[in-house]
DNA sequence: GACTTTATACGACAATCTTCGTAGTTTTGT
DNA sequence: ACAAAACTACGAAGATTGTCGTATAAAGTC
């Protein structure tokens, strides 16, 4: 009974940032994200418990209860929900047109010479793609 | 009193359906955005209007009160409450490196040939900066 | 002029998010 | 073994969001 939705829910804002923090640290206790998180701002502990027990019940993360400190593991990888973000984003408020709301990431956030030349790449095989036909792959 | 908050806040999910009406539309009156809406989703009438008065109080639309019907107005242009958006998620989700954010929304979502023209171009400008100084243009 | 339609204003309500305090339990330290 | 520290569970409260119903006033219609 309970078993997981198959669609998870958008992380809200607070828990994005907890979200941030299991995928950068890992598995990680309730305590060690909110260490990571009272260095950048003010919050109870037991408000980061709270909040995380919320996210295993969404099941926006999964928790080993094999020991005391319970360890919470985010349920999805960075890039997946990243991707449901600027879906969500883009069709929201920029129509579904994935231009403007590039050239406005890119113009105003400085990028590294990797991620230029990655994107660059990204535009060849895309403008090869329209020449040929739509092949998917 | 009660003047113009100096910075807006973000639009939810709701007012910035409203403020693409109006983007898109131009200065609408209260039903001509609802009409819009309904064609897309189910609301209420008195829900659009509640909505677009807060967005009043708020600062996010203006409206002229010298007619019966109320005319609203988008009281920032597009882009800059997109720059706004993007910018919030991409240190909100992506850590603040823009890279990331560019590929899902180009590898995810069709763009036409001028959106990837027009990136190339931004994208040789900014490869040129970084080889000479970081002269702000 | 009486009736119907169309507006705005306002209050209320349910849902969700975020925040904490408190209670109860297990571990640890001395 | 006892007290202190560390954890989880739970309840509650304030804020925000989104949704409407109702009241009231102005325009339009016949």
């Amino acid at each position: 009974m309970s078993e997981k939705t198959r669609t998870k829910p958008r992380p809200t804002e607070a828990e994005l940032e907890i979200l941030q923090v299991l995928w950068n640290e890992g598995p990680s206790t309730v305590r060690a994200v909110h260490e990571a998180l009272v260095s950048t701002k003010a919050t109870g502990y037991t408000t980061t418990l709270k909040l995380m027990q919320k996210m295993a019940d969404k099941g926006l993360v999964t928790r080993d209860e094999s020991r005391r400190s319970h360890v919470y593991t985010a349920a999805m990888e960075a890039e997946k929900t990243q991707r449901q973000l600027v879906q969500h984003l883009l069709h929201g408020a920029f129509g579904g047109a994935p231009g403007r709301m590039v050239m406005q990431a890119l113009s105003e956030n400085p990028a590294t010479e990797e991620e230029l030349a990655e994107i660059r790449q990204l535009l060849d095989e895309l403008e090869h793609n329209k020449r040929n036909g739509e092949t998917a792959k």
